[in-house]
DNA sequence: CTATGTGAATTTATTCACAGCA
DNA sequence: TGCTGTGAATAAATTCACATAG
């Protein structure tokens, strides 16, 4: 049961996230059963990678009926270990870093923001959105209580240095929104979001890919 | 000339803007040539790939000697149109509407966000790191002076509307920051950043894939 | 009849491995 | 020799198309 969870393509593993969040406003909004058909117009994924990214679990569904909303839910509930909470802190409180603060990833799910950390005497005792700011030259004393994953919002100079530090306290996981391609140890993950290249991308993408 | 541009895997033109800004970083620092190798570690992408997205817009380098950083740098700057400025607006000077102004993308490109647009009134008619922010009922009369793309922060409840009138008044590309799966004329090229399914899909990774 | 689940085909992307040029 | 550029191999992801269960 957790052995064959391995085999889940990484592509198929990036679109659970979005699968559960629709699935849960369907719920929310009563909805008893459905298609690979409604899920794919919601989530704009075609109907048969849905019917492939829920086949790696198993037969979800029912031939000639579709998905149970309730079931699915759980399923994914339980798949995306949404029934345990899991804690996050955040390194750098600035514009961006207060934003992911406020914002919180709230509104749905089971992960939080715990803590933040910046150097800015000024922030460090304040709170932004129920989130208080730490030292960030305390990091080794306060620890990181259980906590797994740093979102990390710090200026372009300071990224290398502080993602090390983190590394050496313990995380596992990094959410990097510097433009700034780390070096970690390779048991360590790293997911970037370079904001500047989205752009550049949509840009390019957009004078050479007419649609 | 334009013609076979048309061929390049979405792949590659993803990872272009991310050459780009590290051949410019190379250039500011002085460097005359580079290798796929060096190239390799520092933007953390296989250096056969790079040979083989550099090899999609003919032979840039040299045999034996690695890649002309000048040379390199004004090819790039040409295929990704840094030459001409494009300009972009914003919707929605929320927190992280807000934190997207005062980053304005600046440091290295040619890309711009000229316009902000929101409906509180408190916001309307100040700036917000040097952009002004007009009202968003005046948006067909202010019109989009040839920007044709939106970058979409709005809360997730005004996400549609807002980008229908946003297509309605001409738009061409947007980048949607909302959870919202927009749906929009084909014609018309949606890029997501979904943070929320950012976070949940690395904390799914880190408890199912083991490094 | 309906909509899943899945073999098979196809498309897209990555990586190997080396011939050949500077 | 040192590195590119690229055929060929491999891997990953998507899509087709349909037998089959309800």
């Amino acid at each position: 049961m957790k052995s064959e969870q391995l085999k889940i393509p990484q592509a198929t593993a990036k679109r659970l996230p979005l699968y559960y969040r629709f699935i849960e406003s369907l719920h929310a909004a009563g909805k008893q059963r459905v298609s690979s058909t409604e899920l794919s117009q919601a989530v704009k994924v075609d109907s048969a990678t849905i019917r492939r990214d829920f086949s790696y679990f198993g037969a979800l569904g029912k031939k000639g009926y579709g998905y149970n909303v309730q079931y699915l839910l759980s399923f994914f509930r339980e798949t995306l270990d949404q029934d345990e909470r899991t804690n996050v802190i955040l390194v750098g409180v600035g514009n961006l870093g207060t934003a992911l603060l406020q914002y919180n990833f709230s509104k749905n799910n089971n992960t939080v923001i715990t803590h933040a950390f910046d150097v800015d005497e000024k922030k460090i005792g304040t709170k932004v959105g129920e989130v208080p700011v730490y030292n960030w030259d305390k990091l080794e004393e306060i620890g990181l209580q259980n906590v797994s994953i740093a979102v990390l919002t710090v200026p372009a100079s300071q990224a290398q240095k502080s993602a090390d530090r983190l590394v050496e306290a313990g995380i596992e996981g990094l959410l990097n929104f510097t433009p700034v391609r780390l070096s970690v140890p390779a048991h360590i993950r790293v997911h970037h979001i370079d904001l500047a290249v989205e752009l550049q991308a949509l840009v390019y993408f957009l004078k050479h890919y007419p649609l």
